[in-house]
DNA sequence: GTCGTAGTTGCATAATTATCCAGCCAGCCG
DNA sequence: CGGCTGGCTGGATAATTATGCAACTACGAC
């Protein structure tokens, strides 16, 4: 295993492209589809790739079909916050009242600014490193919907749950 | 059986209502919240009615729930062809791949131009007459969909009640 | 170095969901 | 009325999805 977090960083990353570009009913075809992107995973892997992501699988016009989270995106900033998740491994983890984000070294700052730009309501404020990132939060409860809210950008969670 | 299609339209305004409320991860959970709700269906006819209704499961933060399809569908201007739905009476009829809709005398045009702007996919085109208005679907099980759709909506589905 | 821990993955399988088929009911036509 | 048709439903089952488990790797502590 060379480096398997980035390899599977990769891999979401080619399951968010193909599920926005083709209609894919199974995690079967979605096997498939990976495949000929040049990944391999097997259809257990697809299903825990597909819970981390937040995809959904709509049943419409009589067929069915995978999709990425909620297409809509209400918030302006909200969409920055989403890119810099989608590019780089971001972790989170829960301490107390503080959700502790880690990113790749030197874009720590990137990725506060993001939230800044986010105005996440429950974050009283952030503070950026080098490759981690602290938001306070009013208190325990809302650092933890704060941190269930970044999951659904791809955030894997870390610890907490 | 006394009034199937009122049962049915009964059942999934039913379904709307308890998935948007709680949450719920299995189509086994849905039968039981309805059962609760009064309404007595199997999991075969909730797997039918999520269908029909567009719901879709969302797999986040390491669980699963079923959602109304305003979560992963942006309405837009579908809610103002649910206006209009409340506002006239507007009846439907299947023929084959053709989705029939009447109103009334000179309302056709409205509707179809809502139907347009609700971006429904399974529609391939509109037609509008005076009193009618037509709906290519793409192929039958679209159209029977469609138009499953568009009973939520308050459409009579084929005759007068 | 060895060990222990954390994370990822595939296999096998349990759990869940979709669908085939038959039965039933209502409406319609002759 | 009697037969036919279309639509809804449930039972049974095929198809699909989620998960326990074990193997493996990387990483850090000792």
């Amino acid at each position: 295993m060379r480096d398997a977090l980035a390899r599977k960083h990769h891999r979401q990353q080619a399951l968010l492209r193909v599920v926005s570009q083709q209609r894919l009913s199974t995690q079967a075809d979605l096997v498939r589809a990976l495949r000929g992107a040049g990944f391999a995973a097997t259809q257990a892997t697809v299903s825990r790739d597909i819970v981390e992501l937040g995809l959904v699988k709509v049943s419409r016009d009589g067929t069915h079909a995978y999709a990425p989270p909620s297409a809509a995106a209400p918030g302006g900033g909200m969409e920055r916050l989403r890119r810099f998740c989608e590019d780089y491994p971001v972790e989170g983890a829960l301490a107390t009242n503080l959700v502790v984000l880690r990113s790749l070294p030197g874009t720590a700052n990137a990725l506060a600014a993001a939230l800044d730009a986010s105005r996440l309501d429950e974050a009283v404020g952030t503070l950026a490193g080098d490759d981690t990132v602290f938001i306070a939060a009013t208190n325990e409860r809302h650092a933890r919907a704060l941190l269930g809210r970044l999951t659904t950008f791809g955030i894997a969670g870390k610890g907490a749950r």
